[in-house]
DNA sequence: TACTCCTCCGAACAAAATTCGGCACTGATT
DNA sequence: AATCAGTGCCGAATTTTGTTCGGAGGAGTA
């Protein structure tokens, strides 16, 4: 894959501290014209080194005040077993994100309820239906930090 | 807090897909007319409904093959030490996100290094000159699944 | 009925995205 | 040293989009 140079490197710095300014503001931000910036952020979205863009949803004010970490172990963890399990728990609506691990736990699935009983209904009967499922333990998230994506860019010249 | 009504829900559905698709696809695909989807998400994002707009950038383009999930015990688990350590954690650059977390470990660290050299001098050397950090357990990423953000809205009328 | 409060609409205007011809630079070739 | 191809960037012209705002329509109230 061809390597990002400096002006890449500032462009998805912007774009993940805020993926909806303008192509202008970007181009002034980076020191560019705003063609060049256009041109560079598609290629990088071609490219796959931007995956998409997304709008981060306060959890909370979807009605899901309580969020978890749930880890699974899997037996027998067969390739069949840890491939299943993915797909199904991925769709869950409880579901916001999941980690395929090494270690003592196969999973960690990181989900958003309503409240604890959303929470203990969600161990009890959804991830219980699944006969692969040896072991839960669950740990509440009191909060969630996203890394802040790097200092944004200052204005050039 | 105000609730949201079936429009706010199609247009956090469509904006968690995409976050760069233009208003006017927003306003057509929610069967309303472009300056009263401006409006909406507008008033989403005054609310902090909406937390922001993020790229999604694929780590392993910029060099972070290597994922993690590491587990801290805090010792003792005091406010002072717990809220010194979250905040020096969620700065360094090998972080993309921290949970705080109640159970037998204290925190959970989502890290992306460049390899696995990386990943063991992040536990060694970093983690350690911590003092209040009491116990770590790590557990390499093989995959990592965002919930696909609910299916978007199709077309009306 | 008359009134108020909301929400949404659509047309007009301002601003942004997008395209594309051309310039400048680089490195290879002769 | 001169030529040439390839590449990346620029900026003006064009197309598309964002944004504003006056007014229409509907719900609820007195």
């Amino acid at each position: 894959m061809e390597r990002l140079d400096e002006l890449d490197r500032a462009l998805l710095r912007e774009l993940q501290y805020d993926a909806r300014q303008t192509n202008r503001e970007l181009a002034a931000k980076t020191g560019v014209a705003p063609s060049t910036s256009l041109e560079r952020v598609r290629a990088l979205r071609e490219r796959g080194v931007i995956r998409g863009y997304r709008a981060e949803v306060d959890l909370a004010a979807l009605g899901r005040e309580v969020q978890a970490m749930i880890s699974v172990r899997i037996r027998p963890p067969s390739r069949g077993n840890i491939e299943s399990f993915r797909e199904w728990v991925a769709r869950l609506p409880e579901t916001v994100s999941v980690f395929v691990t090494s270690g003592t736990r196969d999973f960690l699935i990181h989900v958003a309820v309503p409240d604890t009983d959303g929470l203990y209904a969600f161990v009890i009967d959804r991830l219980t239906e699944r006969r692969e499922v040896a072991d839960v333990e669950t740990s509440v998230v009191y909060e969630h930090l996203r890394a802040p994506a790097v200092a944004p860019v200052r204005e050039r010249r």
